[in-house]
DNA sequence: CTGAAAGCGCTAACAG
DNA sequence: CTGTTAGCGCTTTCAG
């Protein structure tokens, strides 16, 4: 169903719909009560793609995202929360995961629909420092090094310090850690936090005891099992976010040990999914829905004109305590 | 960033850009090298949107939503699941919760989309049953009546059957409803499941504690309230969704009103949010991330050239008993 | 092996 | 008030 077609059925020609269909002046109301007419008989809608092409604005924004996982679709709840009544609309657009590709899908996406399918972009985790778009783009949980763009992450310097906090609070002298992704601030910073929390809680960090999990499932069972293998294996583990946490207590079944009477077991992000786990899990929360609603917001600014000032959001951390951690079994 | 400009940089034709992209044959090797340097070197990515428009194939498939809530939100996570290593990406769209507007939004989606942006449409709870699009598209809890889409939900009216035979098996006689969006095939097969379970009790529905909430937290609230300000209230309540649920928990809590001990509350999807709230909701699962990978699944076979059978995948609900309801209280 | 030119569906000047 | 026309960025014949 083309523009063609419907100037064909109504007898007109395309210039006349297309102005029929953007309230543009000068068209008789004859004919465009007419045109209106064929348009809804039809049911015709104008192609997005050919309209994107021709026009500047689309009013469109999207969210890249490496895949749909829980906490890139967390960010696009809050981002659904910021769009509504704004009159824009949202495309979230993923790979489908085959990120590993190449790094740097994110200016690859940015350059694909970036000037014609949207008007701005969201970019969640990117994998690139040097994203400096010149388009209207905010980037949630950024990687590391400055980059140019407004940024919006949680404290996790502070949530970790939390998190690692309370495992210590409960007793609790050997903790391993199942890393992030170490190209993005987050998961440094988490680590920081644990260093930083043995620091004053004047215990040494047993280097033997970090693993990588890189953020991904399959890569924190593997250190899970590093860990739990050990011949003096951790009592508790800080994992950097929920889905390495979920890994580690899958890990831990498997090996007959009991969250938490064998093992505490903490992660980050309070994903929804957190609380489904038996035991549940506790965890580091971050808002991750108000950060996407915010990066939204941020965007539609720029949009907007604002200027794109350095702004770095950085929304607070707190502990959420459910039945994954308590206290170690006495030696 | 355009082919022109790779073009010039490059000092040929945009058509051979396009070849060399394409990896068309006809282009010397000394000058695919070159083009392929500049390109890699400008960062450049075809315009998704041009080239769409261009193109038959896109290898894009689209995933049409209302709105991203818990429910679209899992769909998406199993279309994740279900495209990783298909060659295929994917796109959610969304109006951005102005879905109010006009009904038919999915209609009104898919022209703007279909055939141009996407190769294939995934519709999440359509909300028009004659979306007798002929390019391949496939409904997830479809709208009611009889659509000559394929589709894909749970089993409805056996869930609907165990979360009330719960209620009753706990004791309860006095139940209440709130209902879903009317126009969905799940809402009614939900409340038909509520009428099989009290007649197969031998018991009679009161009318009068049937309240519309179609899936809306708003509207729930409302009906929520309605129900618990009745001169004899329900000591139950059977919500069609688990966004209703959580909506009559939040005003059971508001009544001051102990759930469970002076009422019950049972959902329906088991989104990972219902074991988030206090108390955790009981709940009806249904397979919603699976019922996302099977819509795709399903898809990616259309595609492929497989007939467009009266395909009607319907997946099993089980009841998931978290801590919301207990027996009523004696009188 | 390379480039010029047409056209995908649409909008915006510009003529008539 | 209406229609013709020139592109938006790209792919693809078709000549050179």
């Amino acid at each position: 169903m083309t523009m063609q077609q419907v100037a064909a059925e109504a007898g007109v020609s395309v210039s006349t719909v297309s102005k029929v269909l953007n309230g543009r002046y000068g068209v008789s109301p004859a004919t465009s009560q007419h045109v209106m007419g064929v348009i809804t008989r039809l049911g015709y809608e104008a192609s997005l793609v050919a309209r994107s092409l021709r026009n500047r604005r689309t009013n469109v924004i999207g969210v890249l995202v490496a895949d749909f996982e829980p906490f890139s679709t967390e960010v696009l709840k809050g981002a659904a929360d910021a769009i509504r009544d704004s009159g824009f609309e949202l495309v979230a657009y993923s790979a489908g995961g085959r990120v590993d590709e190449h790094v740097g899908w994110e200016r690859r996406y940015l350059s694909r629909v970036m000037g014609t399918l949207v008007d701005g972009a969201v970019l969640v985790t990117p994998t690139v420092t040097d994203v400096q778009y010149d388009g209207p783009v905010v980037a949630v949980d950024p990687h590391t090094g400055r980059s140019s763009l407004p940024t919006v992450a949680g404290d996790n310097l502070q949530g970790a310090r939390l998190g690692v906090d309370h495992l210590i609070g409960l007793g609790h002298t050997r903790i391993g850690m199942v890393t992030g992704r170490p190209d993005l601030v987050s998961a440094q910073l988490r680590e920081r936090g644990f260093r930083e929390a043995h620091a004053a809680a004047g215990l040494d960090v047993d280097e033997s005891l970090l693993a990588l999990g890189a953020f991904e499932t399959e890569q924190a069972r593997v250190a899970a099992h590093r860990l739990l293998a050990l011949p003096e294996p951790p009592t508790a583990v800080f994992a950097a976010n929920d889905l390495s946490a979920l890994a580690v207590l899958e890990v831990a079944r498997e090996r007959g040990l009991d969250v938490p009477g064998d093992l505490s077991v903490i992660g980050f992000d309070n994903v929804p999914e957190s609380a489904l786990s038996d035991p549940p899990l506790t965890t580091v929360e971050q808002p991750i829905r108000r950060m996407g609603h915010d990066a939204v917001a941020l965007l539609l600014g720029l949009l907007d004109g604002a200027p794109v000032a350095d702004t770095q959001l950085t929304l607070p951390t707190t502990l959420v305590t459910r039945r994954s951690t308590a206290a170690p079994r006495p030696a």
